[in-house]
DNA sequence: CCAGACACCCTACTCCGGTAGGGTTCCCTT
DNA sequence: AAGGGAACCCTACCGGAGTAGGGTGTCTGG
C-alpha cells in the first residue's frame, strides 16, 4: 500500500496546506507532500513535477476557483486522484464537488483517523465521500440545483448542447434542436466528455443525475 | 386536429368512467370512446377493437393494478397516448407513473377546460404533466422513492441488470459483475427497454432519474 | 406430460456514439 | 497584423448498443 506516493495540497491557508502536506508524509507513506497557497503556485507545481497521485483542495479558494480548477485538473491528470475538503457541511458542495470530478470530499474537522482512511481509499481507486455513502446517497436530496456551464468550464455552446444530453436526447436531435449538424454536435460532446472526465453520454448522465443547466 | 380519435377509459368507478369517456366524445372530437371499470374488461376492450389513439387510465385501480397496466398497455400498443388521473397529488405517484410509461398526468378534480388541453397535447405527441413541467420538473423533490423491479413489471434477472444500467455501467461490466456472457445481458436489457417503452438505455436513465431498485 | 416462461449461450447484422484529422469563418487579444 | 479560441462543416473509422434469429436447459402449472 506505500508505494511512492506524491501528493499536492491547496488551501488559501499556508498553514493547513502545510499542516496536510505533513500528515501526508508522516501518516500516509507519502514520499512527497507540496502545499501550495494560490492557484497559479498550485499549476506552477503541477508543470515542474509528474502528475501527482494525489490532490487534496480546499473547496473554498478565492474567487471560488475551485470547482473549475477541479476540472481542469481532472483534465490534465486523469490518472490523479482528488480529495476536496471544506470546513462546510453544505450538502450543495459536496454534490457539487462530485460533479467536478472529485474523488473524495472531506470535512476538514475530520479526525486525522478519518483522513487517513479516506488518503487510503482514493489511492486504492475507491471513492470517499463522507460515511461511505457515495455522493450518490440518498441522504442528499439533490435540491436540482442549477450548475452553471461556466462552473463546469464549458463554452456557452457546449453548455446547451450539454443541457439536451441531460434530457437523454441523441445527437440528432440536438443537432436538429441547435440547427446544427450532427457532426458539430458530435465535437461539442466530445469536448464536454473531456472537460467532465467521462468516457461517455451516460457516464455524463449519472454524474449529474438529471440536473438542470443555467439556460434551461 | 380532430382526426378520427378513439379512446379507452378505465376508472374502478363506473360513472366516472363513463362521465369522461363521454366528455371526450362531446368536446374533444373523438369518435369512439369506451368506458370500462375492472382491468379484465379494459383488456377485453383492447383485444376486441384496434388500439385506441388514447388511453385514459385512473392511478387507483383495485389491487394497484395500475402501474402494471401501464407498462403492459404501452407494450402492446405503443402508438397509444396515456394519461393518467388520479384524486391524489403525491407527487411520489407522478413519478412512477412516468416511469411506468405515462404520456400525462391530471388530477381527477382538474377543470374540464385543462382536461381537454391535456388530452389534446396527448393526441399531438406531446407530454402533459400538471402545470406543464414535464415530470422532470423541479418541484418534485424527487425523494429517492425506490421503484420494485415487480411494480415495472419486470423479471428478477432483468431488475439486476437494471439497477446497474441505471448506474452507468456498459453491458461488458454487467456481464462481469453477474457473471453472463455479454450477450445474455443484452437480451435482458432488450426485454427491459421492451417493457419499459424505451428505445436504448438512456431513455431509461432519464425516465428513472438516477433512483434505486428494492434489491440494492 | 407438455407448453410456456425464464435464464442462458451463439453468430451476424445495423446503427449510433465517439475519435481522428482534415478544413473555414469570426472574433478577440496581443 | 497575427495568433488563438470557438463555432462550424466534412470524411472515415471503430466499438458498443441493440436487433434478428437461431439454440439449450430448468422449472412450473395446466
Amino acid at each position: 500500500m506505500t508505494y511512492s506516493a506524491s501528493a499536492l495540497v491547496i488551501d488559501d491557508h499556508p498553514m493547513v496546506a502545510r499542516g496536510i502536506a505533513n500528515f501526508l508524509l508522516s501518516h500516509c507513506g507519502f514520499d512527497q507532500a507540496r502545499p501550495v497557497s494560490n492557484v497559479s503556485e498550485f499549476w506552477d507545481a503541477l508543470d515542474t513535477a509528474a502528475p501527482p497521485s494525489l490532490a487534496v483542495v480546499d473547496f473554498w479558494l478565492p474567487e471560488g476557483a475551485s470547482l473549475s480548477l477541479l476540472v481542469e485538473l481532472k483534465l490534465r491528470c486523469p490518472s490523479t486522484r482528488l480529495l476536496v475538503i471544506s470546513a462546510d457541511d453544505n450538502a450543495a458542495v459536496l454534490d457539487k464537488v462530485g460533479i467536478a470530478g472529485a474523488d473524495g470530499f472531506l470535512h476538514k474537522q475530520e479526525s486525522p483517523d478519518v483522513f487517513g482512511r479516506a488518503v487510503a481509499a482514493l489511492l486504492q481507486g475507491d471513492s470517499w465521500f463522507q460515511s461511505g455513502t457515495q455522493f450518490a446517497g440518498r441522504e442528499f436530496p439533490n435540491k436540482e440545483l442549477p450548475v452553471t456551464a461556466l462552473e463546469l468550464g464549458l463554452t456557452a455552446r457546449q453548455g446547451q448542447v450539454l443541457a439536451m444530453m441531460l434530457k437523454g436526447l441523441p445527437n440528432k436531435r440536438i443537432a436538429l434542436n441547435l440547427s446544427l449538424s450532427e457532426q458539430t454536435v458530435k465535437e461539442h460532446v466530445t469536448g464536454i466528455l473531456e472537460r467532465l472526465g467521462a468516457r461517455n453520454r451516460i457516464e455524463v448522465i449519472t454524474k449529474l443525475r438529471g440536473r438542470k443547466l443555467e439556460g434551461s
